[in-house]
DNA sequence: GCTAAGCTTGCATGTTTGCGCAAACGTACT
DNA sequence: AGTACGTTTGCGCAAACATGCAAGCTTAGC
């Protein structure tokens, strides 16, 4: 059975603040789901098109989504392709919401009712 | 079947910053933990306990999780305490992780090699 | 070699964010 | 009514962040 101390290791690998600053950028996340929607892998130039963000600052956001191990980069010649680490990604999302149902379920708390927010 | 444009309405409907900006703090996430681990609803002054923060910086973090969905606040006389809203999160998290395999899958695109970045 | 293309990185700037403090607000208790 | 307690909110400050521009670096093509 789960101890609260497990919860909380088990919880502590998946609750990692720069895998969420890298999610936390609007211009991110439209590059994210470009590339979610992208057959190829996308050069930086072509990434650059899908946001008004100048091509310096896709490459930064490309290089802080690659840093948190959302996307994966290949450098063909002068120009890097960018691919999104889907595996990756997912696994932590699921991983983090197993994670928190077991904590939930061996503790017996969080929201037993729905809704009851005091605005 | 999926077409790309549909993904990226799939996809948008979880691409909230604002979730993974809520997300992004290490103070945030201390509560959370701590949050997924008590039995029962935290009041403000005992999750200021858990992390070196002042009571007023808790209260904001506090804010800003309920204002995310993440967690929901009762007030009990004057006190007011916060629950992890559970469900909200988990779905959101796993929501988000199918929609990518479904555009990617769609797509036929993200990673079918592991661990090809060039540092 | 030289030049151009693609990308990254240093710099300056404006904005956002987290923080503690103090004041304000609401509620319980006498 | 008055006081004490728990929480929220306004304020000012310092650190972090996003951005455009320009310079630098690597590679392709001549």
């Amino acid at each position: 059975m789960e101890l609260p101390e497990a919860c909380t290791e088990i919880l502590g690998g998946y609750l990692k603040p720069e895998l969420f600053k890298a999610l936390s950028d609007p211009h991110r996340l439209a590059l994210l789901a470009n590339l979610a929607v992208t057959p190829q892998p996308m050069t930086v130039s072509e990434a650059s098109n899908c946001c008004d963000v100048h091509f310096s600052g896709v490459s930064r956001h490309l290089s802080i989504l690659k840093q948190a191990g959302i996307v994966t980069a290949q450098k063909n010649g002068r120009q890097v392709s960018y691919q999104l680490n889907a595996k990756t990604l997912t696994d932590l999302l699921r991983g983090l919401a197993n994670a928190i149902d077991e904590c939930c379920a061996a503790n017996d708390c969080c929201t037993p009712n729905e809704g009851e927010t005091h605005d």
